[in-house]
DNA sequence: TTGAATATGAGAAAGCTTCTCATTATTACA
DNA sequence: TGTAATAATGAGAAGCTTTCTCATATTCAA
């Protein structure tokens, strides 16, 4: 299935693509700095550079596979599109993030732009916050 | 007022951070980076750098004079704390910005954290969008 | 199998922001 | 007002994340 999604994207199969879509789909943590990915692949043994994790996740996202988070704290964090749009809760403490999506907001997006005349790209709602376990 | 706002802040009266909240306050486009700041700054004959420019808007966001945004792109934009929580929307062809508030997407999020067992520090929401002008 | 097209690794470079440190300015108080 | 203690500044170096360059290696259609 993975090499069907690179094909589909326009993108030559290669092992530094699967490595990284696979560490995407198998990590428990949905939510991954390109460092995180990289050392996860120097952990594996994979000889892959830096480089190369940032420009494979900047063509999956191009390729809607991947989504690029900027949450405050300076890197990115990229997640693999799983289909269903969701926000985020961050935890400031230990970085522990919850994902939810609430039909309410998002209606009320969609007015708040139609009446200021946008017509909404995208949108990103992040809320910051101490999550239990940190308090 | 001023200068009554940087001693409450506990920062000393100088010819740098009154020059840079004169330009905060004045300028009709609430939201600005730094090297806007220190373009202006620079346009009006004033010798100050960079670095001071970011070192003050830094301090000014400690006091809550100011309010730091990372909107998409990189640089981080700072608008003059005037009360009155809002959140944006960005056009991203000409990089208009729109202020609005919305008590029922607020209510929702105070729902939401506190279902999550979150207890919300701060949130970011964040509409980009193509303005009318830009269509 | 072969070659055109594409991808990779390594390091350099870019863009934004913070740090360092010698110099200068502010402020409290004599 | 003068002075000392304290804090702020400017300039450039440095830090961090991300992108670029380019010589080499890999993919894949024919
Ligand atoms: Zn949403
Ligand atoms: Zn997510
Ligand atoms: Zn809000
Ligand atoms: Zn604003």
């Amino acid at each position: 299935m993975e090499t069907q999604d690179l094909k589909k994207a326009g993108l030559k199969v290669t092992l530094p693509r699967m490595k990284i879509l696979e560490i995407l789909e198998t990590s428990n943590v949905h939510h991954l700095t390109a460092e995180d990915i990289y050392r996860q692949l120097l952990e594996a043994g994979e000889e892959i550079g830096l480089a190369t994790v940032y420009r494979v996740l900047t063509q999956f996202e191009a390729a809607g596979l991947v989504t690029r988070h900027h949450f405050e704290g300076g890197q990115a964090v990229f997640e693999l599109e799983r289909g269903a749009h969701h926000d985020h809760l961050v935890c400031v403490k230990c970085g522990k993030v919850v994902e939810f999506m609430d039909e309410t907001i998002e209606a009320k997006q969609r007015q708040i732009s139609s009446e200021a005349g946008f017509e909404i790209t995208d949108h990103a709602l992040t809320i910051y916050g101490i999550c239990r376990d940190c308090r």
